[in-house]
DNA sequence: TTAGCTGCAAAAGGTTTGCAAATTA
DNA sequence: TAATTTGCAAACCTTTTGCAGCTAA
């Protein structure tokens, strides 16, 4: 359970928040460590409820606090789906998302996906994407298969 | 003011409604005139809003069924942006949106703009896209050049 | 000591729902 | 008449905020 590397990547994290003036606490030290054993794309609830099964009384708005420091300091990022909560996960877990709308399975892919794209937009429109900002919604291989039996 | 054209498209659509078995209501007509009057992106809000203009007492869940059913009906599609409210448009302005994060300007796209990306996404995994459905959020043109002049 | 964090409760959007009254066909 | 739709208010869900007390440094 105990992960050197991973002891040293949280505490790489906890010492940024300290270079910003910001304190360390329990709380803190939780949330961290609940998104680096997520499997890379959690809501702050889901985070709020695993770090809560441990310290029963922080409540999610801690969650969310602490959440918006760690983007604003380039650590964590968030996915929008279209419906749903938002997904937060840390920023070396890059990644475009897929979402399937019929099951809500999120399918992750390589981040150099989008990068005709947004190419193409920075061409055409000086458009800057943000390729792991959104999701890109749709039905997955297998609904669509199941939808297509259905008739 | 009238534009017979349009009166065809709002009948056609109001016809289609009584052949599901609905009903034509003034409040549903006035969504339908209020979604061909607007842009092509409105938010359920800014549609009760003009509704409201002629007829006060309309509701923001009037607005909302009204959207849902003519979205079962296929007239209606939504788009979700990352932050804010869905917007409505009707399903024969087809479009992909780009939205700037810093103006939250909504730039549209011809809904081709994906192709490409809708067919690898097949190809590669069996997704189906739905390139209408999300927004493709990042910097627009001003506020990139305004963020690099800032330095 | 003191800036920064926390829990709590309340509020703020955006959207949905239950229900009795009103309306359409 | 019978089925559908409506307005209203309340609930919902996710996220944000105000504030007095607590804690890290």
């Amino acid at each position: 359970m105990s992960d050197p590397a991973a002891d040293d990547r949280l505490g790489e994290i906890l010492e940024l928040l300290r270079a910003d003036g910001g304190r360390v606490t329990s709380a803190r030290r939780a949330v961290v460590a609940s998104l680096m054993a997520s499997d890379g794309h959690v809501s702050a609830e889901s985070i709020a409820a695993e770090v809560q099964g441990a310290m029963p009384d922080v409540s999610v708005s801690t969650v969310y606090r602490t959440l918006e420091v760690l983007e604003r300091l380039g650590q964590v990022e968030h996915v929008h789906l279209g419906h749903g909560p938002s997904l937060y996960h840390l920023a070396d877990r890059r990644h475009v998302h897929l979402l399937c709308r019929r099951c809500d399975r999120v399918i992750e892919l390589p981040d150099t996906y989008l990068a005709d794209l947004a190419d193409r937009l920075a061409d055409d429109h000086g458009f800057v994407l943000e390729p792991r900002h959104f999701a890109l919604l749709g039905t997955c291989a297998e609904c669509a298969a199941r939808a297509d039996q259905a008739g």
